[in-house]
DNA sequence: TTTGTTTATTAGCCTTTGTTAATATTTTCA
DNA sequence: TGAAAATATTAACAAAGGCTAATAAACAAA
């Protein structure tokens, strides 16, 4: 019964018993229901999370209409923005699936660090790696057209294609539903 | 005769006299002619800029073209992503003007942060802040069209339309040179 | 001031996307 | 199983962008 936050740290860095004791001590694990909010647009994120189990979407409201701007699965944490900045969130976090989340307040977490100093070296590394996917992702964006976005998701993270409705990616993907099966089956007859 | 490195830190975090002297003679100050590279794509970046003055462009080459994702002005660090990964680098930065630029190589930097250690605490923030911004920016790209992404422009950083040729605004907006133009001529007519 | 270079606009034509609405198809669940 | 809800496709038309090429305007340098 080995748990999926310590196997996750370890691929970053070395735990000891102690430390993955502290860890599995701290842990509060909760379930979500399908459609279930983590985070609503305008208030503070008082948490982190990390996944255990099911798919969370990170979206906003334009003039009426959701907009996704990210999918999060399994053994992804999700560090919202809000946390960090302690501003309202500009976006909402909720469960696509039913989910088994891992939560850390902030209390929580800040003790975490203490007792485990290493973890906040692990923090600024996943954050440059963040800064750095995204950077990618958004040059990625601009200098391709929605077919070959598509194109690139397919090839890229095909696990989006198969957990996650087409009228969620299209937004993803900066299209309507419409426009997103038009391509599909342009796709399908060339 | 104030250093404008100093300056510049002395926003965020104070420094003493000491401190600020260990900077004035740490950094090395260099003139660049107009178009000339400091890192090509492919090669390894050995050196962060902050430029005193000028103005630095960022792109990558698709398709024979050039794609700009960023531009810098005075008071602007460049920490470019193969400096941190040690990867090679997917894209140029070139001057776009006449430009004087403070660089420091990897080696003066770690002494740097080594005899001044809360510099590190500087840099993770300001690692922070663009993790933000950049998913702030991208939201913004994705779910607007090319008219209000130039728009926004106008309004949030009017000295680019100033100081950038438009057509080279105009790969950074994700369109084209003439489109740019109509989206132009369509909002002088409105 | 003239010439060449860089930068910006315009036109014509084709492709793609947005929009709205109708219609399939699939999934859910009573 | 059957009805409702959720998801996906298709059609028709207007608006916008891509592409190529021509032209105009601004700037720089001799």
């Amino acid at each position: 019964m080995g748990n999926p936050i310590i196997d996750y740290i370890s691929q970053f860095i070395e735990l000891t018993e102690d430390e993955a004791g502290i860890i599995n001590k701290q842990n509060l694990f909760r379930q979500y229901r399908k459609n279930e909010v983590l985070l609503a647009e305008g208030s503070y994120a008082k948490d982190c999370y990390f996944i255990i189990k099911g798919c969370v979407r990170a979206y906003y409201i334009k003039d009426g209409e959701e907009r996704n701007t990210d999918f999060f699965f399994e053994n992804q944490t999700i560090r919202p923005v809000s946390y960090q900045t302690k501003q309202p969130s500009e976006y909402y976090l909720s469960c696509l699936e039913e989910c088994v989340i891992a939560i850390g307040d902030e209390a929580r977490n800040q003790k975490l660090v203490e007792q485990i100093p290493k973890l906040s070296a692990l923090i600024l590394k996943m954050s440059e790696e963040l800064i750095l996917q995204k950077q990618l992702e958004f040059d990625h964006f601009k200098n391709n057209n929605p077919e070959e976005r598509y194109i690139n998701l397919l090839e890229t993270r095909p696990e989006l294609l198969n957990r996650i409705p087409l009228y969620h990616l299209a937004s993803y993907l900066g299209i309507t539903q419409v426009s997103l099966s038009r391509i599909r089956g342009r796709i399908l007859n060339s």
